[in-house]
RNA sequence: GCCGAAGUGGCGGAACUGGUAGACGCGCUGGAUUCAAAAUCCAGUUCCUUCGGGAGUGCGGGUUCGAUUCCCGCCUUCGGUACCA
């Protein structure tokens, strides 16, 4: 018999479906443990050779930790609701629901090719009417529970009410957006809808006046992770701020817990850190300025309280409610103009224009609470609306933007921090003695700090205060494919939630995908679903992709649940995501909504952990290379002019009369070297694939190609071209046609090489580009594994003979490293391992049962079909999977000497070998008098000598 | 700018807690087998060298008997973030 990959593997994956080898059932007395993948987006595009990356090194450890004893939940399901599905509804007419079921049938065909060991009967797909029941219902409990600041979680709605019934909003404890305070009768003797405006305030999931971030080219509001550089993430279209009526999620009261969270989970530091980032904490104290000559005050938030002193101005957002109020009429006309010249800067200006000043005076004053100075009051871009309180107090003499801003406008400068003993310390930083400041001078900053927030919080005018940069989520999208937001309105407008009992509240069918009414979702453009019955209007806009991608990990732990998203006991069981492998590209959306979405699920009591996922290990990304081919501007005699890169450079043609064209791989030679080109045969690949380059000319250093007439001239004697492309390293991605798929691979190495030169090519989280040539190596090593148990007669070698200790040996030291690198995630020298044990039993000749046994389970989390067929061979009639990973047995390498390097100042320069036991003492006595140092040593002083047992030995001369 | 990660042969990458730098694989060189090739097998492969040695883990310092590993200061690359008060 022969190792025939293509042979034995599609067996062994028909076996797993029959055996239902991966099934996975809650009783059990075996501990658990839950495997997660990120959950993907079926796309049309089909899985690329990046994704399977953390697919094969979580089904790795699924697999292990199986064989270790555990009762491991490992499953797969689609995020299958989405923009794409929708895009290409509009364009072809074709139902989301239908390309979806395509695309997943496409994805599990490829999934299926890699031997990953999921549970599919637990699959799962948010699209589907019985999964987003649980996702509406999980919006209406939402909507109906806030916040408790005192009993810090979330609490029903019904509890607040009671309060307010009660007491009013008298020292309410609910985090809510703001509204006017009132009595317990005045609360009573509210119309239904003022109540409901309150309440709406409070509510978890809201309906809100807010500045969103509208995108007009994808016809909905996106959240701020959504939106990078000023454009939308997906497609990169324009974003612009708008007030709109929005559903959001109230995440921000959970900002403190899910910064403290990041304390007790293990995430990688950077993840941890974009998320505090994201997070956005700083701790300070708001003061309250009062406006001369009016009724109003004006609210700051400062984490420099002890500079009140160098206040010199106030700044606020141009957004700012106050601002029409307090302009005087000589002001007002200056700061319309600058309102309307806000109004026309996009975000991505700002972002790219941070060294202008702008600003203008509204010609109002207040008084600083503590100096009882007069400050005027400014409104600038540069201070923002959505962050602490939407004004700031300068203080140019401690704040760079702050100085710029007074230098700019000639505004006075107070210095209120001496740094001079801190030379390298900038004028941000918390360090310094304080000066020009009363009763503040001489402390240290931090001191001040604490000072100042007394000071401020006896003369009633602060508070110190903790503010984020997390903003509340949107989580209404105006797009059809989406879970539709289980919520009626009234005639009077109020909000209700859709009654358990009519949930799921399926999609209505439509046959028109394009939005009809301005900033509608297209779910409008069915006037009977929007109203079902006289009196009740439907809300049409849905849930956005992060809102099933929430809890979607709960789900799989009792998927078909019709009582809940999932049993309690289900979830008693499985408690929480042990591992969970994926992109680090979540870390502020996803991640984050998904923690949130779990502590709320804590806090009513249905979960048993506050975070959701123990470990997460972030994959790094594997990357094509983006073959150009350079096309000359002009044209030549009206015909494309293709040309060799190399060329190019040796005619002196410059940059700007050139511009690069992507090129499918498939048409390359020698792709993923350094020497790819373009033959004769790509070329005339090239224009079939763009027929509009029918005419053009492709020129080498070899010669040249008309495509017109298909021949090629020949300089020289040469019989082909050799167009050098310009190669660059970047996204795998249709866009520049450097998609390589893993059934490409498979098919031509097998699923067991190509998982385990996944891992090979190196550690998980590195992104690292695509290329094959390790992979030869990999599929020598399983074939030489076969050919420990058949010979090149194909006779079957396999014995019972007694093992050398050379063989226990590699195999026990293969053990033990290989559990190691699994447990540290360091995937890609456990395949190094492997060799290694490989090389040497085959050295060793050895065939023996007792090795190879062990060795086919160690085997198999990494190359599971042949570890299947060799287990087989092994005359096993189970699967492999059911065997035990096995022990570690240290007495296999214990030596009886050790080889110890002889360093004379530092420097190896001889080896002695020693008995393993030998006394330091004994080997310093004696050490100096072998011939191999006595010659480093000859006539030197000898000051040293240093004798680590069982490692080295250095001798320290003068 | 700030935060995070990383920088090791021709290439992908190893190296436990400070203890033989370059494991393993690719590539390359030579050899065996073959009519020949592929495949396979064996040997070699950090660089320089006057063959004695010398240098060497981004650069410059430091601690140490000993540093890829620890400390200080830089440089570069990648990722995040961007007037956050």
């Amino acid at each position: 018999m022969r190792y025939i990959p293509s042979e034995i593997e599609p067996k062994w994956r028909q076996y797993w479906i029959d055996n239902d080898t991966y099934k996975t059932i809650e009783s059990s007395d075996k501990p658990k443990f839950y495997v997660l993948d990120m959950f993907p987006y079926p796309s049309g595009a089909g899985l690329h050779v990046g994704h399977p990356l953390g697919y094969v090194a979580s089904d790795i450890y699924a697999r292990f930790m199986r064989l270790q004893g555990y009762n491991v939940l490992h499953p797969m399901g689609y995020d299958s609701f989405g923009l794409p599905a929708e895009e290409y509804a509009q364009k072809m007419g074709v139902h989301p629901a239908a390309s979806t079921d395509k695309n997943i049938i496409q994805y599990r065909a490829q999934l299926d090719k890699l031997g990953l060991s999921f549970d599919w009967s637990r699959q799962v797909k948010t699209s589907d009417p019985s999964y987003y029941k649980w996702t509406q219902k999980l919006f209406i409990d939402f909507f109906e529970h806030y916040y408790d600041v005192k009993e810090d979680k979330a609490m029903p709605l019904s509890n607040l009410i009671e309060y307010f019934d009660q007491n009013g909003s008298l020292d309410h404890s609910a985090f809510c957006s703001d509204f006017e305070d009132f009595t317990a009768s005045e609360w009573k003797s509210m119309s239904k809808k003022e109540q409901a405006d309150i309440l709406m305030c409070c509510r978890l999931a809201f309906r809100q006046y807010r500045t969103v971030n509208w995108c007009e080219a994808l016809g909905t509001v996106l959240s701020n992770d959504e939106v990078k550089d000023g454009v939308s993430e997906r497609g990169g279209h324009p974003v612009r701020q708008m007030k709109m009526e929005q559903w959001m999620l109230r995440i921000t009261a959970y900002a403190e817990r899910l910064l403290q969270g990041l304390e007790e989970v293990d995430f990688s530091s950077s993840l941890k850190a974009i998320q505090r980032n994201w997070i956005g904490k700083s701790e300070g104290a708001n003061i309250r300025f009062a406006v001369e000559n009016h009724s109003d005050e004006i609210e700051v938030f400062t984490t420099r309280p002890d500079t009140i002193y160098g206040t010199t101005f106030m700044v606020i957002a141009p957004e700012h409610p106050l601002v029409e109020s307090i302009t005087s009429n000589e002001q007002k006309a200056a700061i319309e103009e600058y309102k309307n010249y806000v109004a026309t800067r996009s975000e991505r200006d700002r972002i790219a224009d941070v060294d202008s000043v702008t600003g203008a005076f509204t010609g109002a004053y207040c008084i600083n609470p503590i100096s009882r100075e007069r400050l005027p009051i400014w409104i600038s871009e540069y201070v923002l609306a959505g962050y602490g309180t939407g004004a700031i107090m300068a203080v140019p003499g401690g704040d760079a933007r702050d100085l710029k801003f007074a230098k700019h406008f000639d505004l006075p400068i107070v210095q209120v921090v001496d740094q001079s003993d801190h030379p390298d310390a900038d004028m941000g930083d918390k360090v310094g003695l304080m000066i020009n400041s009363k009763e503040l001078d001489g402390l240290k900053v931090k001191a001040a700090i604490k000072k100042a927030i007394y000071l401020l919080q006896e003369s009633g005018a602060g508070k110190k205060t903790t503010s984020y940069r997390l903003h509340d989520a949107s989580i209404a999208r105006q797009r059809y494919w989406g879970e539709p937001i289980p919520i009626w309105y009234d005639d009077e407008n109020i909000a209700h939630a859709v009654p358990f009992e009519e949930l799921p509240l399926e999609l209505p069918e439509i046959d028109d995908f394009n939005p009809k009414f301005s900033m509608k979702s297209p779910v409008a453009n069915n006037q009977e679903w929007v109203h079902p019955s006289p009196g009740v209007r439907r809300e049409t806009d849905t849930m956005p992709g992060n809102a099933g991608s929430s809890w979607y990990f709960l789900r799989y732990m009792d998927p078909n649940n019709p009582d809940g998203i999932a049993s309690q006991d289900a979830i008693n069981y499985w408690q929480d995501v042990d591992l969970y492998v994926g992109g680090a590209e979540h870390a502020t959306g996803h991640l984050l909504y998904a923690r949130m979405w779990h502590m709320f699920l804590y806090d009513k009591g249905i979960v048993p952990t506050q975070e959701p996922f123990k470990r997460l290990v972030n994959q790094g990304m594997i990357q094509g290379v983006i073959e150009y081919m350079y096309l000359l501007k002009d044209k030549t005699e009206g015909r494309s002019h293709f040309i060799c890169t190399k060329h190019c450079e040796a005619k002196g043609i410059s940059k700007e009369d050139i511009s690069a064209i992507p090129v499918p791989v498939s048409f390359m030679e020698a792709y993923g070297t350094d020497e790819s080109y373009i033959s004769v045969n790509g070329f005339k690949q090239f224009i079939a694939w763009m027929p509009s380059y029918k005419d053009s000319i492709f020129e080498c250093g070899k010669g040249i190609f008309d495509a017109k007439t298909e021949v090629f001239t020949p300089h020289d004697d040469a019989t082909d071209a050799y167009l050098i492309t310009r190669s660059e390293i970047g996204k795998m991605s249709k866009r520049y046609h450097n998609v390589i798929n893993p059934d490409d691979v498979v098919a031509e190495y097998g699923s067991d090489a190509f998982r385990m030169y996944e891992m090979f090519i190196g550690p998980i989280e590195q992104a690292k580009p695509w290329n094959t040539n390790g992979i030869e190596g990999v599929l020598r090593c399983l074939r030489r594994i076969w050919g420990l148990f058949y010979d090149n007669n194909e006779q079957l070698i396999l014995n019972d003979s007694k093992p050398s200790k050379d063989d226990m040996k590699a195999l026990h030291t293969l053990i033990r490293d290989v559990k190691k690198g699994i447990e540290t995630f360091s995937h890609n020298t456990c395949v190094s391992d492997i060799m290694i044990a490989t090389n040497a039993l085959r050295t060793q000749k050895c065939s023996s049962r007792e090795v190879l046994e062990p060795l086919t389970v160690v085997l198999s989390p990494f190359a599971p079909h042949l570890a299947e067929e060799l287990w087989q061979i092994l005359g096993h009639n189970t699967s492999v999977t059911q065997a035990s990973f096995p022990e570690f047995d240290e007495s296999w390498l214990k030596e009886d000497s050790v080889t110890y390097p002889v360093s004379i100042n530092g420097k190896r320069r001889a080896e002695i070998q020693y008995p393993i036991d030998k006394p330091k003492a004994e080997i310093e006595a004696e050490i100096l008098s072998f011939d191999s140092i006595q010659k480093y040593i000859e006539g030197k002083e000898i000051k040293r000598i240093i004798v680590v047992p069982k490692r080295m030995i250095n001798i320290v001369v003068a």
